[in-house]
DNA sequence: AGAATCGACCGGTAGC
DNA sequence: TGCTACCGGTCGATT
């Protein structure tokens, strides 16, 4: 499923197809797609044509388009959804095929979802088989700390591991205030966002911690040092999402979520941990199924 | 009010 | 082979 790290990966991919561009059509074929909108699919669709894409941003794992008429149309990619593009009067697109079976045509896929075509005739595909991603047109509001403006809804979220203007020490400070384990908060997406399961898991190895401590009775110092791992983790799989595709379509596409994460612990059950030898266990913690080294991990 | 918990959503697939 | 249980991220309802 596309983490941070892969959703970035498809919103820099998908940034030069759109940004200027002004929606000339737009099709929400399938109801769950608009579900947590409080207007109807038509009048979404109706909303969105006439508008322009002034950038595409992103916060955690949700993305959205920068509308010219003070809205955002926030995307989140669920666990299977794609963003996939397509250039004006591509008539069939045997290269996609021929690049990567893990690529799917768009236009003959049964998953797509929506759309939107764009003035100059680039189409823009949301391809969803789980169903578990939404297109959310909101309001844009300020954010308080800064000139930056985001979606309405996203209001809870807080910033990501990525972003430039995350304080360290405000986070782990916010963290230190709660009794709940620390995977619980570290999944929450209210103190720091954008990390899930498979990232959790991993920072927790990288920093020799337990997801199953109590974030209260965790050292401020040690708690910075977990989001720096966070850091480290994100950044090196950004590296490798950024190179591991070529060209054209690619790099907007959901598959390229699948790229070859170098994994310590996270789907590892029974493998030697790398950094002691002790074999890897899983066990739920925090309501997740969650992967860790028994004897560094503390 | 706010924090924590829980069920719902969906379909591929692991495990029987 | 066919069936069931499970998994994941987020939201909204409930405690």
């Amino acid at each position: 499923m596309p983490e941070l790290p892969e959703v970035e990966v498809v919103r820099a991919g998908l940034q030069p197809w759109v940004e200027g561009r002004r929606i000339a059509d737009a099709a929400i074929l399938h109801p769950r797609v608009t579900r947590h909108n409080d207007l109807s699919p038509a009048t979404i669709e109706a909303r969105l044509v006439g508008a322009r894409i002034e950038a595409v941003s992103r916060r955690g794992k949700f993305m959205w388009w920068v509308l010219d008429d003070g809205d955002a149309m926030v995307i989140h990619l669920g666990m299977s959804g794609q963003m996939l593009v397509t250039e004006r009067a591509q008539t069939s697109n045997p290269s996609i095929a021929r690049r990567s079976p893990a690529l799917t045509d768009p236009r003959t896929s049964p998953h797509l979802r929506s759309w939107v075509r764009l003035g100059d005739g680039t189409t823009v595909w949301f391809v969803d088989q789980r169903t578990f991603g939404y297109w959310r047109l909101d309001a844009r509001i300020p954010v308080s700390d800064s000139a930056e403006q985001i979606p309405s809804s996203l209001s809870h979220i807080a910033r990501d591991l990525l972003d430039p203007r995350i304080d360290l020490s405000f986070c782990a400070h916010q963290i230190k205030a709660s009794s709940r384990m620390i995977k619980a908060v570290l999944l929450e997406q209210t103190i720091v966002s954008g990390i899930g399961n498979i990232y959790a898991d991993e920072m927790l190895w990288l920093a020799g911690l337990s997801g199953a401590r109590r974030a209260s009775a965790i050292g401020l110092t040690r708690l910075v040092n977990l989001l720096r791992a966070g850091q480290f983790v994100m950044r090196r799989a950004l590296e490798q999402g950024g190179t591991s595709f070529d060209s054209l379509y690619v790099n907007v596409n959901g598959a390229s979520g699948y790229f070859a994460r170098s994994l310590n612990v996270y789907g590892r059950r029974g493998a030697p941990c790398p950094r002691c030898g002790s074999l890897i266990k899983k066990k739920v913690i925090a309501g997740r199924g969650s992967y860790y080294c028994p004897s560094c991990q503390r």
